[in-house]
RNA sequence: GGGAGCUUAGCUCAGCUGGUUCAGAGCACCUGCCUUACAAGCAGGGGGUCACUGGUUCGAACCCAGUAGUUCCCA
């Protein structure tokens, strides 16, 4: 069989993406097997794959193969969110510009549009996935909006306020005027801006004079209701009691006294704005302050503001500069650095207003999620992110439920005409629970009016463990019972908080246990200069392209190599071309070995048993410590290591040294042995690189019909002989020598030389030697005692090795190596003296570090004595 | 302003209970090779005051304190 000498994976890919989807590999039902679940973080249903994506979901797809393998019934549920807000302004926006506005459509028609919308485009980000090799099962695929996933909030919104955890009230909200929704704290980024201060003077009612606040926003002058000063601030101490003029709008206001005032910033007097400031909205309750609320819901101001009705609340702002100026009010302008919030959504500057809205007490919630996770029921890695996560839970704020949007599930209270409410699943059950609670036996459907407003999306996905089993609606059923608690969560911790802790709120409170085992957090893919991948920026690349230019493989690999759980990922394509090497590495190889001719009645020579012997053992370490790395969730170190055993152990020893020459046959116990060698490290690799080994797994023997590495048993580790692989790593110091030496003396690898050797500490075993002789190309090796004078030598520890050759030796250049390497061990000998004649080390450290010490002290002394015996010897 | 973390090779990072797993890995770099699996490769090589200062200890990259730089979270 002829085997391409480059691995082409664009054609494979696709083929065993489809026999497994063919065959059902993906799918899960419950068993008498133990469990594995991973439910996926789900992408917003608007989003296109990007390179956290990538990363994410590769971790996911490893951790998914692995359970697989080891014989557990893997499940991975895969599904979208609705992303209420994203989803409604790109639906605005393409309404807008087929010329249809929002508020020119009802509520249903709007709807019907985001459906549709949802329908085109909500699938992309999945089947990009598939292209990653995702092992998903798809039947399961779910949508936060489907029917029983909006039921099972609903119940859940209904079941938490008839409980007392949900409750309407007035808070002062971060507002998205473009979006004009209320957003959480967590959805405002705040960045750094170029802003200016502006000194603006206040008349003192009474007086000639003014007093002169500092302020980065002239336009809620307009909404002021008083000025306030420190209490202990000389300088405005005089005006207690008096009142002043609001400028523009020549309204009078108390001057007020609190220790909230800062009296290093600007002026020392700060204005008092009720309705647009969380701070000033505190104060204005202590008070008693009049709230003048001046903004409408898009950002333009009202008609309370006085001045400038139906501008725009930035146009305001110039406006307002303008007419200080004009009035001659503003004392000065300066420049001045501060921060900004934007909502993460739309990137509209945040309003605080004060509103209306729903909200679920944090409180009672948060007890059980808090304790669960410090107490390691529930396992965070890196478990530094615990610190963080108490910190927030022990300082928990109610949560914010309502926005004001039509995408989303409708927010499940009806209110009467009077003004009251009822909260309901259903129309039916809230008019029945209307007329019952009111005593209004008369009211009709059509009295009742709901709310208007949709759920947070993150109402539905904190349930998502749950939901997509129906947990919610059926706790007891087959799905919920066998699947849940989940295994793993692999997410980000930007939203360790807002999605993680909710989830395990939800998870206590809806189905009595913990929703997952372990929280694997991923970083931040970054590029080189540490800058967030973003769209906006244009420095992420297309997760496809890469794909296609690395392969899927290579990607995962490079994704993975540069990403110990919990750092943030410095992504460098160079990686993913380490990937896309790595897998033309394991395909050479396989054509390497796939290319002998073997011959049952040849004998199989003793290098190739004894290096058998010695790989197996290897291999049986090198599976242990991976086993390890993923129980601590070191994925990226359980890469490196089966990309080391691959690459060095495997392709560089192993095989080299079984490698028959040229057009030569080899053996059938070597060549099965190896074959199945190559197997297992293919089983290995599978869950990093699932495409390539698949099609080796295939090429490697003849396969029935529908088997696949996906299924096969992950090799698990026994017990080995350490000593075997101690003695083969003298064999890898003793072919270096032999190598160096040829590159020092330039002889060719083809000049078959002799190796005479002097032993006294790093013994090679007998039997290895045969290994040496191969790969040393050397016609014999033989013991003897006494030294060979115009040999190239080099010594492992204090054992000699000689290399006799036609070419002159230089002696001068030896006696100086060798001059080197004494003086090296001296000091490493004086170092471990004054360790062993320190009388309080000798009495107070275990016997096991004496006992270390004594013998680093007598293999220094024999090198030195060695060393100088040679030296006296090339002096001669 | 409050809190948490980080600082080890040119880069990205390991380093577990303080002691031969102790100064490591991968990449990058340098040198030599198109050696019949692989130049997407092979064989070698150089490179670190473990941020700084002090302390604890027989012994510190590791524990403690302070300093500097840096990142993140909260306000």
């Amino acid at each position: 069989m002829e085997i391409s000498s480059k691995y082409d994976p664009l054609t494979i890919e696709d083929k065993w993406y489809s026999y497994w989807m063919e065959n059902g590999f993906f799918s899960s039902d419950p068993d008498e097997r133990e469990p594995y679940t991973i439910v996926i973080p789900p992408p917003n249903v608007t989003g296109v794959l990007h390179m956290g994506h990538m990363l994410n979901n590769t971790i996911q797809d490893i951790l998914v193969r692995r359970a697989r393998m080891l014989g557990k019934n893997a499940l991975w549920v895969p599904g979208t969110d609705h992303a209420s807000i994203a989803t409604e302004a790109r639906v605005v926006a393409k309404l807008a510009s087929e010329g249809i506005k929002k508020t020119d459509l009802a509520r249903e028609e709007f709807l019907r549009h985001a459906w549709e919308w949802k329908e085109k485009h909500g699938g992309i980000i999945l089947e990009q996935l598939k292209k990653l090799g995702a092992s998903c099962d798809w039947r399961r695929t779910k949508f936060t909006m489907d029917d029983a996933m909006s039921e099972s909030v609903i119940r859940v919104f209904v079941d938490l306020y008839r409980k007392g955890y949900i409750y309407r009230g007035v808070r002062m909200v971060n507002w998205d005027p473009q979006a004009k929704t209320a957003v959480s704290d967590e959805e405002v980024i705040y960045r750094d801006v170029k802003s200016k201060l502006f000194f603006v003077k206040y008349k003192i009612v009474g007086e000639d004079g003014f007093i002169t606040v500092a302020t980065t926003r002239p336009e809620t002058i307009l909404g002021d209701t008083a000025v306030c000063v420190h209490p202990e601030d000389e300088r405005y101490i005089h005006l207690k009691g008096k009142k002043v003029i609001v400028p523009l709008v020549n309204r009078e206001v108390p001057v007020i006294f609190d220790e909230y005032v800062d009296r290093e910033f600007g002026t020392g007097a700060l204005k008092i704005t009720p309705a647009h400031d969380l701070a000033d909205y505190g104060i204005g309750l202590k008070y008693h302050l009049e709230v003048i609320d001046i903004f409408n819901d898009d950002g333009t101001l009202n008609e309370k503001a006085g001045l400038f009705v139906g501008v725009d609340r930035f146009k305001a702002r110039e406006l307002s500069h303008k007419m200080l100026q004009e009035q001659d009010l503003l004392a000065k302008v300066q420049d001045y650095d501060n921060k900004l919030g934007y909502s993460e959504r739309t990137d509209a500057v945040i309003e605080p207003r004060l509103s209306v809205q729903w909200f679920v007490k944090m409180k009672e919630l948060s007890g059980p999620a808090l304790e669960n996770v410090m107490n390691n029921t529930i396992n965070i890695h890196p478990s530094k992110f615990k610190n963080t996560y108490r910190h927030w839970m022990e300082n928990i704020k109610d949560w914010c439920i309502s926005r004001q949007l039509w995408w989303g599930q409708r927010i499940p209270a009806f209110f009467l005409p009077n003004g009251e409410f009822v909260v309901a699943h259903t129309l039916e059950e809230a008019l029945e629970m209307a007329r019952k609670e009111f005593n209004m036996p008369q009211l009709k459907p059509e009295d009742l009016r709901q709310d208007e407003d949709v759920l947070d999306t993150w109402f539905s996905s904190w349930l998502w463990p749950i939901s997509v089993f129906d947990g919610i609606r059926n706790p007891g059923n087959r799905d919920m019972t066998y699947y849940y608690p989940t295994n793993d969560l692999v997410t980000a911790p930007e939203i360790l908080f807002f999605w993680v802790a909710r989830m395990i709120m939800a998870g206590y409170e809806y189905a009595g246990k913990r929703p997952f085992e372990n929280v694997y957090l991923t970083g931040i893919v970054r590029d080189k200069q540490h800058r967030k991948m973003s769209k906006s920026l244009g420095n992420s690349p297309d997760p496809l392209d890469l794909i296609k230019k690395y392969s899927a493989d290579g990607v995962r690999v490079g994704m993975l190599l540069c990403s110990p759980a919990g750092n943030d990922v410095l992504f460098d394509e160079s990686l993913t071309e380490q990937g896309r090497n790595f897998g033309n590495k394991i395909w050479n190889a396989f054509r390497l070995v796939k290319q002998w001719i073997v011959d049952d009645h040849i004998e199989q020579p003793a290098h190739s048993r004894e290096t058998i012997v010695w790989f197996e053992a290897r291999m049986n370490q090198v599976l242990a410590e991976i086993e390890d790395h993923f129980s601590k969730y070191r994925l990226s170190d359980a890469l490196m290591a089966v990309y080391k055993l691959f690459w060095d152990d495997f392709a560089a020893w192993y095989l080299e040294i079984i490698k028959p020459g040229y057009q030569q046959p080899i053996d059938k116990t070597t060549f099965d042995a190896t074959l199945v060698f190559f197997e297992k490290l293919l089983k290995v690799l599978h869950p990093f690189m699932p495409f390539i080994t698949e099609e080796l797994y295939h090429l490697a023997r003849e396969r029935k019909n529908s088997d696949s590495i996906m299924v096969a048993p992950m090799p698990e580790s026994k017990p080995f002989n350490a000593s075997v692989v101690a003695d083969f790593e003298i064999v890898k110091e003793l072919v270096s020598g032999i190598r160096t030496m040829r590159k020092e003396q330039n002889i060719a690898f083809k000049e078959e030389l002799s190796l005479y050797m002097k032993e006294v500490d790093a013994r090679a075993p007998e039997s290895l030697l045969e290994v040496v002789k191969k790969l040393g190309n050397l016609s014999e090796i033989k013991a003897l005692d006494n030294k060979v004078p115009g040999a190239a030598s080099f010594m492992i520890k204090s054992s000699e090795y000689y290399i006799p050759h036609g070419k002159k030796v230089d002696h001068a250049e030896e006696i100086l190596k060798l001059q080197g390497e004494l003086e090296y061990a001296c000091g490493f000998l004086d170092s471990v003296m004054k360790k062993l004649s320190n009388e309080r080390f000798v009495s107070s450290a275990p016997q096991k570090v004496i006992e270390i010490e004594q013998k680093k002290k007598a293999d220094a002394e024999s090198k030195i004595r060695v060393l100088e015996e040679r030296i006296a010897g090339l002096k001669n």
